[in-house]
Order: structure tokens, then C-alpha cells, then sequence
DNA sequence: GCAATAGTGTCTGTCAGACAATATGCC
DNA sequence: GGCATATTGTCTGACAGACACTATTGC
């Protein structure tokens, strides 16, 4: 650290959440729409700022996480990177340090405090560019769902977005929403059953909707997956090259 | 964010710096013996707090790489993440960006402003325990450093250790520091090899010391690899559960 | 029976790990 | 030649992807 005589410049520090969900297939973020200057008006993540000087940072995330998404038992919440370029808020210097949320389908949400509305948008909806987001938010949601993306890969991140007991094809839908890949049910099956620790077997092995019934599961105690569960490697030609 | 009329508490930014390099092919961390309060005399990372209130979080951290480590062109630096617990610094509510940096071969450094002494540490060491470090520097290392070993698998990271021309056997030896592990040469040759876009072969196909010369190489465009470079799987046991 | 979903078995190409064999330098 | 290192070739077991097949439900 640096000189003590000198005075160091203070700045404020804010969480925002990239709060992650499947609805009908598809993957969700939730966004408020923003109730107050700056980007008033604008679709914005949902954040705010520390609550006092001496709250801890990932206990500020999880406080906006029940204020903004009304949402008690939190299942899944990691630090996801600092975002901090000078001029990225006019209301002086901030820092904001996101978080990536996880969590099977939750209600619809209601407006907060700050927020005239809220709701749950589609993520290719924001990646492909049709929906403005407030402050460097889009770069910010890309990481989060590029985050999550590689983490379904070497853990246990996919159970998160189930609910408690699920079935095998239930978590098929988590991996072919979040990765965007169609995947063979059967070669899903194997794998994720090959996993030491992965899954558990749930006690009432049936269920469902039409046909057969499947069994039950619910998440292992492994959170780090070995072997890991890998993308079908389809596309290396777009993979980011320089 | 928040209410505008509420007053948001400020604190103060720094940025701490994993510098690893690779010396006598183990792997080193830079550090310095701090010689202001607090824990003055203790060993902890290079550092410091942000310079103006306006200067860019990536900017002040490569400044400090110049101050602290002398070194003027900077191989590869990235965020690897924010550590505020209340209560760790003692002048009060300091959030510090934790950057990774990886460098060739380095001068041994000098004493800078505020360090009453500086110098390369074997990882092992600290992350044995045999050394203590100020702070929540301990977790910052073993943090920096397992990103390091994730990030070989996944990019070119290591030829950021090497000169900028180099051998196969030299990128393998970076390979062996930092996962700790011995590998195959011919197969780590082939493997190297297989990736497109990983190295480029060098003009001179000659050099080295003792037997056959080595062709010689340098880093290629690709930044992302595919198909990766896979750690050996040996430990499957170890590997983190709950 | 048929439709629909769950779950198993088998084949095949690819690839990592082991290791023999060859190439090219220094002495 | 003898030693050391570089580079190539071959074998083998594990595994991912394709896909036929069986099982169990509702109608």
C-alpha cells in the first residue's frame, strides 16, 4: 500500500446482479427498469450501493438479492469481477462489483424501491442487442452468462437452476438452455450418471408428466465435477482467436 | 442503485498484484516487506491504493507493476477479483482489486517507496504455510495461483512465462512449475503441437544446449485453445467435494 | 395396440498416455 | 562411437457421439 500522509481518494461502491433463471426453456435475467437518474428510465441489473461502510460485499449482494427479487433461501450467488472505468456513472467515481445468482423459477417479480418496473428478459434477447441496458450492464450480463456457461461445465452449477428433486431430463433442459446446444438424451443420461458424486438417487423412484416415469434425483455432494461435462466442441472455428 | 438524497458510504480502492514468474523452474511470487504501519516488517503483495480518484482500475494496477516490479512492458495482466472483508485493514474500509500478472524471467527487484525490502518467493513456500503473509494476502496467492494453473489449460497463458521465442521443452517446463506435475515430452510435444493457432514456428530451427538443437517457436494468435491442454486427471480422489 | 418418455447396449472414431525408435547435435 | 536432447511413430485403453433397442406409463 502506498504512503500514509497522502490522502488517498475515496469512491463509491455498489453490487449488481446478474440473477440467472430458466423460464419456459429459456434463459433469464432479471432487469428493473430504473427509477431514478442516471439512465432513468433505461433497463438496468439490479444492484445499489453498500449499505454502510462496514457491510461486507457479498452480504450486500445477497441483501439487493432479497430486496430486488424478493427472494429468501439463495441458492447459488458468486462474485463475478469488478467493473470500475472512470465515467461509467455521473454521479461520481464507482465501483461496482457484480455477482452471478442462480436460481430455479422464481415468481414474477414486483418493482422495488428504486425501480418502476421489473422483469424477467430473455438473455439472447440482450446478447443479440434488441434490448439497452443502462451503464456498462450489457458487458456485465455477457460475463455473467459466459460465467455460468463454463462453470456447467466443471460443476454443480447446473442443479442450482432446478428445483430441490429433479429429474435427468429436467437438468437435460438446464444444459441445452444455458449452452444453447441440443443435446442426445441418452448420451446425457450416461454421462451425467458416470459422474462420482454428482447426483443423488431421490427416494420414490417415479413421476412426470406423459410418458414413462423417470426417476428422481437430487444434487450430490460434488460440487466440482470430475470428469467434467464438456460442450460438444461443435464450433471450434469461431472460438476467439487474438 | 439506490435513494439519490441517502448518503452512500465511500471507501478506499486498491490494487494488489500476483506476480508469477518462473525462476531455476519453480514458481515465484513477487513480494515485499512492507515498511509502513500496518504490519510494518511484513511480508505482502506489491500495491497500492488508487492514485486519483479518476485513474482507471486496470491502469493504476499497471502502474504499480512499473513501481513496484520495475518493469516497463507488461506480458499479461487481468482482474482476479475483489477482497473487502470489514476489518481487514485496519486504516479503515479498503476494498482491494487482486490483479494476476505472469512475466518471463525478471531482474531480481529492488526495494520500492514504501517496501523495506523486496524479492521473489518459491509459491510453495507460501502456500505450505512457511511464510505469512500481511492481510488476506495468503488467499490472494492461492487464489492468483490456482487461476494461473486453470488459465494454462484453457489459453496460451503460458507462453507468457517464456521469452518471446522459445522451445517446446522450455513451454513444458512452464507447464511442470506451475501444475506441479511431470509430463511426457513427446506427448506434451504432440499435444502442443495439435492445437492450431498455439505457436508459430520461428525462423532458425536450431539452438538449445547439450543434444539436438530445438526448433524454436513463438506464441501464436490464439489466446483461446482448443482442443485445451488437459491437467493429467491423476488426483480424481482430492478434488473438492461439498 | 399406439404415442411418449425413460433407460440400456453397442459400435466407432478420436485422443491421451505409454513407450519404442529415429534424428541430430556435442564431446 | 557415446551421450543427450529433439522429434516421429505406434499401440492401447477410455470415452464421446450416433443410434438401435427395451421398459413403463397414459390413452
Amino acid at each position: 500500500m502506498n504512503d500514509d500522509r497522502w490522502e488517498a481518494p475515496r469512491v463509491l461502491l455498489a453490487v449488481d446482479l446478474v440473477i440467472l433463471t430458466l423460464r419456459d426453456s429459456r434463459l433469464h435475467v432479471l432487469l428493473v427498469q430504473r427509477g431514478i437518474e442516471p439512465f432513468l428510465g433505461a433497463w438496468a441489473l439490479p444492484g445499489g450501493f453498500l449499505g454502510h461502510e462496514q457491510e461486507d460485499i457479498l452480504a450486500a449482494a445477497r441483501r439487493e438479492l432479497r430486496e430486488e427479487a424478493s427472494l429468501s433461501a439463495v441458492p447459488h450467488l458468486e462474485q463475478l469481477g469488478v467493473y470500475g472505468e472512470p465515467g461509467r456513472d455521473p454521479r461520481g467515481r464507482v465501483i461496482t462489483v457484480a455477482h452471478l445468482a442462480i436460481a430455479p423459477r422464481l415468481p414474477e417479480p414486483t418493482a422495488g424501491t428504486d425501480a418502476a418496473a421489473a422483469g424477467w428478459t430473455p438473455v439472447d434477447q440482450i446478447l443479440s442487442g434488441n434490448v439497452t441496458l443502462a451503464f456498462d450492464h450489457l458487458r456485465i450480463v455477457r460475463d455473467g452468462v459466459e460465467r455460468a456457461r463454463s462453470k456447467l461445465e466443471s460443476s454443480a452449477l447446473g442443479t442450482a437452476f432446478c428445483t430441490e428433486v429433479f429429474t435427468i431430463s429436467e437438468l437435460q433442459q438446464v444444459y441445452e438452455a444455458v449452452w444453447g446446444t441440443p443435446l442426445d438424451p441418452r448420451n446425457f443420461y450416461r454421462k451425467v450418471q458416470s459422474i462420482p458424486g454428482f447426483l443423488l438417487e431421490d427416494g420414490p423412484p417415479r413421476r412426470t408428466g406423459n410418458g414413462r416415469p423417470a426417476k428422481t434425483y437430487r444434487s450430490g455432494p460434488r460440487h466440482d465435477l470430475y470428469p467434467p461435462m464438456v460442450r460438444s466442441a461443435d464450433g471450434p472455428a469461431d472460438r476467439g482467436a487474438e
